[in-house]
DNA sequence: CAGTATCCGTGTTGATACTG
DNA sequence: CAGTATCAACACGGATACTG
């Protein structure tokens, strides 16, 4: 497992962002707001995170996820010797001090969507606008 | 400019998964955290985040961070019809408010920093008996 | 100064097949 | 069931050159 160039230059200059990157990953964000409901197994997580995300996780994305979250202490992992297989995820004390932040971030940009429509919508026109203009100029000189 | 099919699918069914993923981008994190202090020029502000982030922000990414967060209207652009140019980057009222708690989250993984070591130490203690133990076991089979 | 346009290396993602 | 291993696609970040 070679550690890739931008994880090196982060982890070497800045850890903390490291975690934050991982809280807020793509899965991440998912895999801490079920958790908090409750504990989950492996693939009952990735039917639940799957359904919420609405695309689903691939077992390699989930696992990966999980593992990163397990390193840095914030899931734990309790998997029982028994056959089949059976693997518990749940959130550590340290874990749910995270994901609550995590959610208080996630629900600011769900309650201030709409202003942020809003705002794209501006922005948006203001560059079709101006685009056209340099359409318009730009046949006029040829 | 063509939308990548990963932000196509995360804007139809999860829109503000998207200013999440803005607000704590890799340069959007620093960008704000300047923005915060006070407003800053163009190059002012580049120089600014390589210093604090630890590497180079290149134009373009510097550029693509500030255009995304001000189509979101956490931005505000302010463009001087002078020469030689002179652009001013502020933060808006509700990129002030977004601002806030992503440093809130910032904060906390830099407060827990000492606690995730540790988890990692452990996590990785073992990691290297299980895969030792893997190891003579594979020998001891052939 | 404050960008835009273009190209290219690289890492991350995800589908598939396989294992204990 | 709960993963690991492998491989292909693709999107991202960055270097460079150019513009108003």
């Amino acid at each position: 497992m070679t550690v890739s160039k931008r994880v090196a230059d982060a982890e070497a200059l800045c850890p903390h962002r490291l975690v934050l990157e991982h809280l807020t990953s793509r899965w991440g964000v998912l895999v801490l707001a079920e958790l908090m409901e409750r504990p989950y197994r492996f693939s009952e997580l990735r039917r639940a995170v799957s359904r919420f995300g609405g695309r689903n996780v691939s077992e390699k994305m989930l696992t990966q996820t999980l593992q990163t979250l397990e390193r840095d202490g914030l899931v734990h992992r309790d998997a029982k010797p028994v056959i089949p297989p059976r693997v518990d995820y749940s959130l550590t004390d340290l874990g749910r001090e995270g994901a609550e932040r995590v959610r208080v971030l996630a629900q600011w940009t769900h309650d201030r969507m709409d202003e942020v429509e809003k705002a794209r919508q501006v922005y948006d026109a203001k560059r079709r606008a101006y685009d056209e203009a340099r359409e318009i100029q730009s046949r006029a000189s040829s």
